[in-house]
DNA sequence: TTCACTGCAAATGCTTTGCAGCGCC
DNA sequence: GGCGCTGCAAAGCATTTGCAGTGAA
């Protein structure tokens, strides 16, 4: 069973290559990434570019964040829904997040323990080009309130 | 927009729980499990059964293995295909996994770190009822070299 | 006998693809 | 002006679900 390696960029080298042409949807596209420094899947960056006002169709977006994979422009994993999610490479601010499984809100948080911990287990392993993901779910003051209040 | 906690072993109490009625399918699917150390999609264990003569349907294939994961009796990831893998977990300790990108080799690691900064991380902000998932993704030693040969 | 489990087939939802027109270079 | 990029709609797939028949307890 094949497992995809979009994660290992390909020399960036022109040789034969084909052009990339600079359009407005891929600028958007890339404009609305560098403003996230998240994961987002697919669907997820079509609806924030409908909601700026940007139009790109879904089966565009989904062509230029492949096609921006490949290039090794952004990173790619997958989440617990089993989508493809993508983020720019060369974040210097990296960060987790604490979600509410009941009502969406999300924290920030910052975990260099664990930054260190998946880099050494990796490197212990002869892991290369590493990356994770780490999300933490709960529920958050107020929905663990409505919860004691047998509101939930 | 719920989101799901597969990783937060609920407790197996079976206070007000359904039965679990042990069926030829529930069993068939269960040995086929115990046989393979490796992580099988849905659609692979439906293959491999057919490939022994057992009829079972795809639908019901999904069934059991949905069932078996929320009971804990196996491990569910995603390949880098996005599809559901499962494997027999041996044991109900928890535990996080390293995957290569490449091959889908899959090794487990404990983190018994990141488990007290994740309780302590979400306790701090108020969060109750918690759960947390952690994947490392990486080149494994073997696809490192393959790459390294400028053969990936 | 009862009610969960099965199988089948239709339905869903994400992702990909064919094709004709558009626009960047 | 050429050729890659877009949008649209249809196709493709893995996964889920409705429903009626079957079998475990």
């Amino acid at each position: 069973m094949p497992i995809d390696a979009k994660a290992g960029s390909p020399p960036p080298s022109q040789a034969g290559g084909k052009e990339q042409r600079v359009t407005k949807q891929r600028r958007a596209v890339s404009a609305a990434l560098d403003e996230l420094d998240d994961f987002v899947s697919t669907q997820e960056l079509y609806r924030i570019l409908q909601n700026q006002g940007v139009s790109v169709s879904l089966a565009t977006a989904y062509r230029i964040l492949q096609s921006l994979a490949d290039e090794g422009l952004v990173d790619v994993l997958r989440n617990g829904d089993g989508e493809a999610v993508y983020r720019r490479c060369a974040v210097t601010g990296h960060h987790h997040h604490l979600l509410c499984r009941n009502c969406g809100k999300a924290v920030e948080v910052e975990a260099p323990a664990v930054e260190t911990w998946a880099a050494r287990t990796a490197a212990d392993h002869g892991f290369t080009e590493v990356a994770h993901t780490v999300e933490i779910f709960g529920l958050c003051p107020d929905c663990t309130a409505l919860k004691a209040a047998g509101k939930l």
